[in-house]
DNA sequence: CCTAGATCGTCAGTATACTGTCAATCAACA
DNA sequence: TGTTGATTGACAGTATACTGACGATCTAGG
């Protein structure tokens, strides 16, 4: 075995770092989700993008990248994949050129519909080796970092305050 | 408001699904990482293969990704971008013309040496949020979950595995 | 020795994820 | 009204992250 080592640094300090942990887990997070959804093609944040696009009709590039808090230069290809599979179709805005509008398709609403059971044992999945009460500590503290830390990662607008211009309370 | 909705999922469903969460708290993590090291110009990545190899002298690219949990292909691309910068150096290996052992360079010693105050203070920030108590609760939580769902994303060798023909014991 | 299978690094292809920039468009103000 | 400043979608460039395939090489078995 290595006697001393050079830097005050090792692997354990790696393998124990909340950054390695982060990357770690969303890596399995992914993998999980894949496999339980392959049947579908979608990857989680096309999955998110649907969900986002069903629960707003109508919304904008922009904002959608605020509510699924993606950032807005990657959501361009993931709208152009989407559109290419027709689960989503574009329509410009009449009152305003430079936006355009997103629309669940039938198939879109379709496949949403069929994949859910699929995410849903991908989700339970990625929690099972817990117990249940640990799983419950551990989505209440992350939910709680990530609300707390939100400001930290570049999302251009709040998810609430991306919607306050849209269909609710007009 | 919307009376009902058409399919039984919305956005609530998505922001508390642990996918998402695992998700969002990797962008935030690599934001705070990047910030606190953007003077080095080192990705998270990229600092954790200059550990390893510091960590593991004449470690091998496979070996590599199995220490860090990285996959085999993109870690091309990091080994070439560190060798860029002069951090590692590749030596063949004499008994295996296959192999290219990788060692840290002086340069990467010394840049390594000057990161780790400011890659602490990003691990810091990450959990700054939560109380002490409930960091360790977390950290506890979630390296159980990667340990346990270890073999869910593919990582070709355990990292214990992996290193069983390495120096160790020579 | 010689072939079958395994392993090594590499590459092509796809999909996030970020920074920064740009033209078109819109809104606000002098 | 005309100009400034902000916003929108798009793009270029870089860096993970994965699947699948490939030739070169090593190892084991006959």
């Amino acid at each position: 075995m290595p006697s001393k080592p050079l830097l005050p640094i090792a692997m354990d300090a790696v393998y124990a770092a909340p950054g390695y942990l982060f990357r770690r887990m969303q890596q399995i997070a992914v993998s999980i989700f894949m496999e339980e959804c392959k049947a579908f093609d979608l990857t989680p944040v096309q999955y998110a993008a649907l969900v986002a696009i069903h629960t707003h009709p109508g919304i904008d590039a922009t904002r959608l990248s605020a509510v699924i808090a993606f950032d807005r230069s990657t959501l361009g290809s993931v709208i152009e994949r989407l559109q290419a599979k027709a689960y989503i179709e574009r329509k410009p805005a009449p009152e305003d050129k430079r936006i355009k509008l997103l629309y669940l398709t039938k198939s879109g609403a379709a496949i949403l519909r069929e994949i859910i059971p699929a995410v849903e044992r991908a989700q339970g999945r990625m929690l099972e080796p817990l117990k249940p009460a640990d799983r419950k500590a551990l989505m209440g503290l992350l939910a709680q970092l990530v609300d707390l830390n939100n400001e930290a990662s570049r999302v251009p607008l709040r998810a609430e305050d991306a919607l306050e211009h849209l269909g609710k309370g007009g």
